[in-house]
RNA sequence: UCCUCCAUAGCUCAGCUGGUUAGAGCAUCUGACUGUUAAUCAGAGGGUCCUUGGUUCAAGUCCAAGUGGAGGAGCCA
């Protein structure tokens, strides 16, 4: 231990305005830039800014002096002092500087320029150290944090839902197999398929795509409770929105219908939004000027109409549109893009909307987020609550600009005889879901929930066009280096 | 999984209708400068032009397949 590690490191953070001038502190970082044999720009993570250390050449070891490149770790103490130099209102004036572990410069991939997103995404263990990805996760953090203390302050409970399920009625999509069975020598029953019997839960168990049904029996008793965990989809999708591996968001609130439903997801993303907008305003802020420059080079039809930080604001501030699917459809059906026979694919009631439908809805006809309802039953999951008028669902989409489908939810069917009609009409056994049907049996009500893709909305906030980009390890297919 | 585009130095890219020894900026190394802000200036080193096969007197350039990446679609969150 040597003298300067007896003084407790101070974060980088709180060395940038005026409020600890003449102090002597210890801070540590890596190093981004080493300027002029003399000015060091230290970099700790605690905020996007770096603290500049004025490096006396001819007091310093010359090893040491040599290994001060980009990307090496340092420890430094000396006299925090104003800023001799514009740029910065302070800067470390260095005693004592030691190298924690140097970083050959032929060899450390990131530098102090603008690298491409594409060739950061293979080197996603260094990623961290570049300010748009470190901004990136702080926000991050700082929107799961919102989310927790949304849903806290309202008296919900976090419901820890399984990771690992035997669930396969979740309907959500493929699933990944979890098994000990050895691979090399599975073992097969009589009907020469695999004995499932042997494996680790003695049957067949997979990664969950979806807590809801877990959750819905939370809300049965708890009253209202949220999941906040990572779901698994083995869909061999290849796009800029999806993911293998993602974490999603699903509240389930009892004694509720769609309407307390559709408030709940929009009291959830103005919370939220507002949230990161006051604490991250400084990322935000970053992240927003990044995203100006991306778009420097893109047509003008292809960028943004409002800065990162107005859209996020306006979303705060508007009550978001409502439209049921069968007025979405109408719209549809008379706009300028349908009538010149621009969408690629139809608009008739009882099929799905289209990206370029829901794209058309918010970003031309609303221009802004849209909750869409009523859904036809049969594009819908099984749990759904049926309408009255027989054909539709209580179910609703939240729609934003830029991403599609940020939220999907539904009023649940609590009716035990039209929930098991469902059961029969979607093909799934009643003995796979029995637990599920008994909270219809015993004490059932109305309830209702949704879930939100953390990543889209991380997406949505830092302004990131690559879903890639908002996860620190991305599972997609082909793809679980790191 | 489907459609389109892309793959050249560590990074970002240029390389025309095929034709000398494949270039630039940044980074790296050496030196100069020393209150810089992606510092600046001078010099140097650095390439299996993704892989395989084909066409041709001649392929970074044309063709085919493969691999990897991006954008879009489907599926969805």
């Amino acid at each position: 231990m040597t003298d300067s590690q007896t003084q407790a490191r101070t974060r980088i953070s709180l060395l940038l305005n005026t409020t600890h001038v003449g102090q002597t502190v210890r801070v540590c970082g890596w190093v981004r830039t080493f300027r002029n044999d003399r000015f060091l720009a230290l970099n700790d993570g605690s905020t996007l800014n770096n603290l500049q250390l004025v490096v006396d050449k001819d007091a310093t070891a010359p090893e040491v002096l040599k290994q001060l490149h980009t990307g090496a770790a340092v420890e430094a103490v000396g006299e925090l002092i104003e800023s001799q130099g514009g740029g910065q209102a302070t800067e470390l004036k260095v005693e004592a500087l030691t190298v924690l572990g140097s970083a050959d410069p032929e060899e450390f991939p990131i530098q102090m320029k603008r690298h491409s997103l594409e060739f950061l995404r293979e080197k996603a263990h260094l990623r961290f150290r570049t300010n748009t990805f470190a901004a990136v996760f702080r926000v991050r953090h700082t929107l799961q944090y919102a989310v927790h203390s949304f849903f806290h302050e309202r008296g919900f409970y976090q419901l820890h839902t399984p990771i690992i399920t035997g669930s396969d009625a979740e309907g959500a999509g493929e699933m990944f197999r979890v098994t000990t069975l050895d691979l090399d020598n599975v073992p097969k029953n009589d009907q020469g398929a695999v004995d499932v019997e042997q494996d680790f839960f003695g049957k067949e168990s997979n990664l969950t795509v979806s807590g809801q049904l877990e959750a819905e029996l939370g809300a049965m008793a708890l009253g209202q409770v949220y999941t906040f965990g990572p779901t698994f989809r083995a869909e061999n999708s290849n796009t800029s929105r999806h993911l293998a591996e993602f974490w999603m968001i699903e509240p389930e609130i009892a004694f509720a219908d769609l309407k307390d439903d559709m408030a709940l997801a929009e009291d959830c993303l103005k919370y939220v939004l507002s949230y990161a907008l006051e604490h991250s305003a400084e990322d935000l802020a970053f992240l927003e000027k990044r995203e100006l420059d991306a778009e420097k080079n893109l047509p003008q039809a292809e960028r943004h109409e409002q800065p990162l930080r107005q859209r996020l604001q306006g979303v705060v501030d508007a009550p978001f549109a409502h439209i049921t699917y069968s007025e979405a459809i109408d719209l549809l059906r008379n706009s300028k893009p349908y009538k010149k026979k621009k969408f690629k694919f139809p608009v008739e009631w009882g099929i799905d909307l289209q990206s370029e439908h829901e794209r058309w809805l918010v970003e031309k006809h609303v221009g802004g987020p849209v909750i869409v309802t009523d859904y036809p039953a049969g594009i819908k999951a099984f749990y759904m609550r049926a309408n009255d008028d027989g054909k539709t669902v209580a179910a609703m989409d939240v729609l934003v600009p830029g991403i599609g489908e940020i939220i999907g939810g539904s009023q649940r069917e609590e009716r035990l005889d039209v929930l098991k009609k469902k059961c029969a009409d979607f093909n799934i056994p009643e003995e796979h879901v029995w637990w599920y049907l008994e909270t219809r049996k015993f004490g059932t009500a109305p309830h209702c929930g949704f879930g939100m893709g953390f990543e889209r909305l991380v997406m949505y906030v830092t302004g990131m066009s690559n879903i890639r980009d908002v996860i620190p390890f991305p599972r997609t297919p082909l793809n679980a280096e790191f």
